[in-house]
DNA sequence: ATTATCTATAGATCTATAGATAATGC
DNA sequence: ATTATCTATAGATCTATAGATAATGC
């Protein structure tokens, strides 16, 4: 929240309660939404669980969002802007310390580190909102809006990668993206599978832990591809 | 179908006709069900949908499944023990072959191939089961369906891939193994979200350009996790 | 006589809207 | 006067069942 209205001479009206009422109701509607979508999927929420969770009648949330649809896609679009634009920023970062010769491992960091981050030291809202777009990225449906939003940032990593595998194909490049994708959803989606597989051993919701293993990982996975077309 | 009927003394009698009708009308709704399940998940396909798939009235669907949970049970467990019995004949076959010191490599080539075999060949139902089961996997209500059928062949292959990597710790072993599941899943849902990204050079459905090169990425990760405890 | 299939419908959600009421704004 | 919130309810699904009808079995 920026209270620039006090200081500039345009005369910014103040917030009024109405407004400030306005926006506390929106974000509350929001944040109930996000939870309740991230849990049971955008075909499995309700407008009714989302009233539950935020304690409003279900009318309200038709009052400030027309309908299921442009709630749904309104959890969406509130942080969407954030997330692509850290992970733009950190891979421009990037590039400009690395110079000429990028590195695979180097590029994975930039693009993941900047994701686990958020969503570690945002709080749970963030968190449900990982769970949310791993939901998003998984149905056919969904795979649009992300699309949309994602897509130049992921190519921006995608030049990088090639410049740091230049006898790579461009294909395994993108099979490889393919795969590092498949396990970035899968961790934020945070099923439980893990805890039980390795009998407590591993929490499929410490993402530090995956954060710290990600990028090397998948790095040499990179390289290896390369290996296999000669 | 096995017609054992007609060869075993015991006079089992031959199938009536009535019984083909069942066995009939069952495969039909189930078929139906996997795709509609497989396209639209748990919550967003209906028994109304699995019943003009298939056309038949939404009252023989309860007469032959008790409710919505048991028809989808059913679809899972249709198709579960098979892939599962084949990925642990593979597996066992593998650590035959590969006597003292298994690949890394070797065990996932063998857990993976088992599986992107029987959906390349197995026609459409198969790559239907694929899409069902992978949605399952990443839901936290589907995951303990998924356990319960899966663990003991997961627990195997990660056997031997503590034998393969014996200076590796067990943590990095089920991380490296998160990461296997994750790009898998992915695979298996078919979002067509590559297909756009990489402006149709690579096609998320083609599981032979899949299988060719997932083995190979996934073992350099692990053999890299290696090196970093170092 | 038994089993397979369909017709008709009850009952439970769920989304969405119209219209009433309460709170703020000018 | 405008905006925020609630009440009441319409209308669209969706699951599930009871009971009728059609086909096979003995």
């Amino acid at each position: 929240m920026i209270d620039n209205w006090h200081q500039t001479g345009v005369a910014l009206r103040a917030p009024s309660k109405k407004a400030k009422q306005r926006a506390a109701s929106l974000e509350q509607i929001l944040d109930a939404a996000e939870i309740v979508f991230a849990r049971r999927g955008h075909d499995g929420g309700t407008i009714q669980d989302v009233a539950k969770e935020c304690d409003v009648h279900t009318s309200l949330i038709h009052y400030y969002f027309r309908n299921k649809e442009a709630l749904f896609e309104s959890v969406f679009r509130r942080r969407a802007d954030v997330t692509s634009e850290r992970r733009m920023a950190a891979l421009e970062q990037y590039e400009r310390t690395a110079g000429e010769h990028p590195s695979v491992e180097g590029a994975l960091r930039a693009f993941l580190d900047a994701d686990f981050d958020l969503y570690c030291q945002g709080g749970p809202q963030w968190m449900a909102f990982a769970a949310f777009c791993a939901r998003l990225g998984h149905t056919p449906e969904g795979a649009t809006l992300v699309d949309e939003q994602f897509n130049p940032v992921v190519l921006k990593l995608i030049g990088i990668l090639k410049r740091a595998l230049p006898d790579l194909s461009e294909q395994d490049v993108f099979w490889g993206f393919h795969f590092v994708t498949g396990a970035l959803l899968h961790s934020l989606c945070n099923t439980g599978r893990l805890d039980h597989l390795s009998a407590g051993l591993c929490r499929s919701d410490d993402f530090e832990a995956i954060k710290a293993r990600m990028a090397n990982f998948m790095a040499a996975g990179f390289r290896a591809l390369r290996s296999r077309e000669m």
